[in-house]
DNA sequence: TGTACATCAGTGAACGCGCGTTCACTGATGTAC
DNA sequence: TGTACATCAGTGAACGCGCGTTCACTGATGTAC
């Protein structure tokens, strides 16, 4: 006899201006939990405690906590996608995130997104523990694996044909590792002391402009 | 009035055979749930059943489940640090890891150093896992940061001397990017389709050598 | 080499607590006429 | 514009289960003479 499958889509849409309160309160509950004592420690109690309502209110909308963390992953992921990728297509044709007419001009365009991304992650509630909650639950890797994988195909798409001398299936690895790499680029600034934030965005630009000029 | 601190280190090392078979048999059961499920589904009770053993058997040498988990990361980050000291200092004067004739030499040696901390934890049972739990339990980031920091430092001071031209805190700051995202690309070749294991390795190391070519 | 005793190692069974979750209900909001 | 009813939203209180952990004990190993 399998276990019931854990569901992780929420359940009721909150209709009433009440009810989407109650919603949203639990999940900026639910972020400053995770950051205070990460995943483990999140009880179903426990936000609700925190949040100055009872558990059945909880249970209305979601039907357990992983389902919680995946609207957060979800909301957090879709936040830093919609900006990389609004960076990447940039606001015309050749002035995408990767068109620059000298090194210097790409790298404080790429510094720039990276900026962003670090921004968009402390903005978030819990936004640091989300990132390392996903990777740890198993359920929810998936979460990181699709938004990663889609930005890097998108980024595939963006230069495949200005490198035509490089194999196909090297591109994509590459942006794969490159995506992948920056996650971790942000999830680090965001944990690092604030005088090395900077550097470290520069210097993590930088390595990727060099690796990306090597595609030539 | 506090709560009481959560002791991290064990408790008696055993000293006969048999307890040392326990003590093994604990942490190797211990890393195979943390793969198979996940750290938030580790519980002490689960890895006793698995283990054949019973709960106070576990209590003896272990004080809680963070301490089995903290002794689960020393011995993969020992692992790892030392592998990669031991390729650093390399088996002579200037014989190190980074040295080497031309790029394609120091290249070969970066990807062998990266191939042997895949192969390490690949074989260390839930590697990959450990990791990820690391960075999710706060109480247990630390350990993550003292390992990194460490490899960091190392590498800054075999470095240095070569390039007196470049900020002594730049290359600081560049050493621990490099270290931090050289065991993101790790944990992500752990858990990659094989076919692109190889590929991945050979990348993240080109993507280093331009990198430290910039220093100059 | 055997025996007596001390210490080490593990068992069986259970504890209390807090977790996720639910039941039966009350109060708030929206809507039809 | 007021009233009656339907639906939405949340409460109070508790549930059973499994978690981490411990008590009192038995069996295994080591050691002194």
């Amino acid at each position: 006899m399998q276990p019931e499958p854990i569901r992780l889509d929420t359940k009721l849409q909150p209709t009433q201006a009440r009810a989407q309160d109650t919603y949203e309160i639990v999940l900026a509950t639910a972020g400053e939990m995770l950051r205070d004592m990460g995943f483990e420690q999140l009880t179903t109690n426990g936000i609700c405690q925190r949040a100055g309502l009872t558990p059945p209110a909880l249970y209305r909308y979601f039907p357990n906590k992983y389902a919680i963390l995946r609207e957060l992953g979800d909301r957090l992921m879709d936040a830093q996608d919609k900006a990389v990728l609004a960076w990447l297509d940039g606001d015309g044709p050749g002035q995408g995130g990767l068109d620059g007419p000298t090194r210097e001009a790409r790298l404080a365009k790429s510094v720039a997104i990276q900026r962003e991304v670090v921004a968009i992650t402390r903005a978030f509630p819990g936004g640091a523990a989300i990132g390392r909650a996903l990777r740890a639950v198993p359920m929810l890797q998936s979460l990181r694996f699709t938004s990663r994988d889609m930005v890097a195909e998108r980024f595939y798409e963006a230069i495949r044909a200005r490198y035509p001398g490089t194999a196909e299936t090297r591109l994509r690895v590459a942006m794969r590792l490159m995506v992948e790499l920056s996650y971790a680029a942000s999830e680090m600034v965001v944990e690092e002391p604030d005088r090395d934030a900077e550097t470290l965005n520069h210097e993590v630009c930088l390595l990727f402009a060099l690796y990306f000029e090597s595609f030539r």
